[in-house]
DNA sequence: GATCCATGAGTTTTT
DNA sequence: CTCATGGATC
């Protein structure tokens, strides 16, 4: 109870499961480790004991299995997973008397929010604590995103008559959204058939029109969002004010790439965390162990970074020894006897080595946190190793990343005098950076999820990739529907004035191109809510209106059946072939880059460069072509070329050493096939 | 033991 | 497409 615990992630969790496997000789084409992983998790949530599992077949015994095995080695290391901190708690207050009577006189009142997103383990813990009758809960079942891990709408429905006699309060008005927004919101989540009427109202004004866009592709969307968001920026708006949000992280790439030609700042919320980063979680392994020495998967993990030469074989022989003594990997190395067992043969110096490195390790002060990250870097030559190993770039923001490692841990020593590098840790597993302060501070575009946008409002909001399959999100043909309108509900509701949604024909997805129609959502919001002009084809097809679009030209008889209901009607983009569009794709993305690229150069060229926009050059490769503009940081600076068989493409200078050279003959200058392309005026942009 | 390459598999949302 | 794994080679 007193030893000091260590929290475990998923990617340690991961780990663990596939030691686990290995240790068990268990099967992974029969239940994949990470299948288990979910599984086991779920039935954490549900506050099932594995005892209780009753295994209807094979995959379900070996889950069993692995849980148990899972639950050994967690309780022997001294590990929690985030499963664990909500159900441990729950579970010692259920059988402990004493301690529930003391929780629950530490916390006479509780206030919930989100209760909507709350699971069974969350709600047995509100009972408990809440026995007192002082709770108060908000929430809006309208909102609930959290199905997929657990969440049970009904624990708020049924708030009622868990707490007898308690009074209900609707908050029907709306203090956030416009009249319009508000109106597109409802109409949306009223689709939903398993819901509690309620009718939002607001004394807003009506507010702007919502814009649909809709584009062929991913790149012009990222592209026409990134062109708005300047304009916005151009006409007076704050980019603190913008948020950009999205189903699943994998759009944010292309997106943040739109972005960043255009020179807006964005940050991301969420994504690959600052703490998941490989560097990040190198050196918070070495620090954990320095808390928790028992705690395998750290040193696992750590044993050979640096490259040191101890591989999985000495790992695994120190493994094998700790089991047979019955002892931690901690005692092996600092006792000499021990070492000298294992550290034999080839992994001789290698292990010795990481011995001595360990016994400095452990004079760090614990109780200085900035200090032990400190050490750990110069004790270990993380720096060095990264340095050496990283291509270009790489290793530097390694590095960088690692010494903001240094500096979190000072600001936390600032933020609490007391604070141990036990508490930091704590600190670094459970907090997430939604740091609002930092987009105000810089003026910058906020990207994140929907999931993460929950909670939070921006005066202009952008919804992307609003596509059948994408959001809603279906998975082999499977979506929870009603759950992705919530999450559409949750989107649209975040804007206070100005909305913008947008999609795009084809989208590349997994490597596969593919055509996603409009989301079945656009249908559901009055026509009356958008801008009629949406369409970037809209003068080429006809149909200046995609609500009224035109339908796909191979099927004539224009009196025969409307699609099915679901099928959404909304497509004006149906009628070309594939190659013509990645022919109109390349056109373009041509004109896109080049006039991105051309603002850059403005301020980009540097006498480094070895080339100059509009110089004509050849590539050993690509052949003739001219030098559009060049950009990006040393290290990475890249090379834009409108080549005259190719195309145009983008290459990393420094890959192109000894293929590019400057066309010698000055005779050549001929007919220059620059894209010096006017920007496309207003009327054709899409929003 | 490290490194490189080929192959295969799996792709949501988060504390 | 990206990541992880397995095998061959140094």
């Amino acid at each position: 109870m007193q030893h000091p615990f260590t929290i475990l992630d998923e990617d340690d969790q991961r780990r663990m499961f596939k030691r686990i496997w290995k240790d068990l000789d268990l099967d992974p084409k029969l239940l994949d480790p990470r299948k288990a992983q979910w599984q086991i998790s779920t039935w954490k949530n549900q506050m099932v004991k594995p005892a209780q599992v009753q295994p209807t077949d094979e995959i379900q015994e070996v889950a069993k299995k692995a849980w148990e095995r899972y639950a050994a080695l967690s309780k022997e290391e001294c590990v929690f997973d985030f499963d664990d901190l909500l159900m441990v708690p729950v579970r010692l207050m259920e059988e402990d008397e004493e301690l529930r009577k003391k929780w629950q006189a530490k916390f006479p009142y509780v206030l919930i929010d989100e209760y909507q997103d709350t699971n069974h383990a969350q709600y047995r813990l509100i009972q408990l604590l809440g026995a007192h009758g002082n709770v108060c809960a908000t929430g809006d079942p309208d909102q609930a995103i959290y199905g997929w891990r657990g969440a049970d709408i009904e624990n708020i429905l049924r708030f009622e008559q868990d707490f007898p006699g308690c009074r209900t309060v609707l908050l029907e008005q709306n203090y956030r959204s416009s009249k319009t927004i508000l109106r597109a919101a409802q109409a949306v989540v009223e689709n939903n058939t398993k819901r509690k009427q309620k009718t939002i109202r607001t004394d807003n004004p009506e507010g702007a029109l919502i814009t649909l866009a809709a584009v062929e592709d991913e790149v012009d969307e990222s592209l026409a969002i990134a062109a708005k968001i300047d304009r916005l920026r151009a006409s007076g708006r704050k980019l603190a004010d913008i948020a950009v949000f999205y189903r699943v992280n994998a759009l944010s790439r292309i997106l943040e790439d739109g972005l960043r030609r255009r020179g807006v700042p964005y940050r991301i919320v969420g994504g690959t965390r600052f703490y998941d980063r490989r560097e990040v979680k190198d050196v918070l392994a070495y620090l954990r162990l320095l808390i928790n020495p028992r705690e395998s998967g750290s040193f696992e993990r750590i044993a050979n970074v640096p490259k040191r030469g101890v591989g999985d074989k000495a790992v695994q022989a120190v493994f094998d020894l700790a089991a047979d003594e019955g002892v931690g990997f901690h005692e092996i190395l600092m006792t000499d006897a021990l070492i000298e067992r294992v550290a034999v043969g080839r992994s001789a110096a290698p292990l010795n080595n990481l011995m001595r490195i360990w016994r400095m390790l452990r004079t760090l002060p614990l109780s200085n946190p900035a200090a032990c990250v400190e050490g750990v870097i110069t004790l270990t030559g993380l720096e060095e190793f990264y340095l050496a190993e990283g291509e270009g770039d790489e290793g530097h923001e390694r590095v960088a990343n690692i010494r903001e490692v240094v500096t979190a841990a000072e600001q936390f020593k600032e933020g609490d005098p007391q604070a141990t590098l036990e508490h930091f840790l704590d600190h670094v597993a459970l907090v997430t950076a939604v740091d609002q302060d930092r987009a105000k501070a810089t003026d910058q575009v906020t990207l994140m999820t929907l999931h993460a946008a929950k909670g939070l409002e921006f005066p202009v909001v952008f919804i992307a990739a609003v596509e059948q399959g994408v959001l809603p999100l279906e998975r082999q043909g499977q979506s929870d529907y009603e759950e992705e309108r919530r999450l559409m509900y949750v989107g649209i509701t975040r804007a206070k004035s100005e909305l913008y949604l947008s999609r795009a024909a084809v989208r590349m997805q997994y490597g596969k191109t593919q055509r996603n129609p409009a989301s079945m959502f656009l249908e559901e919001i009055p026509e009356d809510c958008f801008v009629a002009k949406t369409s970037i084809r809209a003068k080429a097809g006809g149909g200046g209106e995609p609500r009224r679009a035109t339908r796909d030209p191979d099927q004539d008889g224009d009196g025969e059946e409307e699609p099915k209901p679901r099928r959404p009607r909304i497509d004006d983009l149906g009628l070309i072939t594939a190659a013509e569009l990645r022919r109109q794709r390349e056109e373009r993305e041509a004109v896109a880059t080049g006039k991105a690229w051309a603002e850059q150069n403005r301020l980009g060229t540097r006498s480094a460069d070895p080339f100059r926009p509009d110089e004509r050059v050849i590539h050993s490769v690509f052949g003739r072509g001219t030098v559009i503009g060049l950009a990006g940081p040393e290290g990475d600076r890249r090379i834009v070329i409108a080549f005259d068989q190719s195309g145009q493409k983008e290459l990393l200078l420094a890959f192109c050493a000894g293929k590019l050279s400057k066309e010698d003959g000055p005779g050549a200058g001929g007919q220059s096939p620059a894209p010096t392309s006017t920007p496309a005026p207003d009327g054709e942009v899409p929003f």
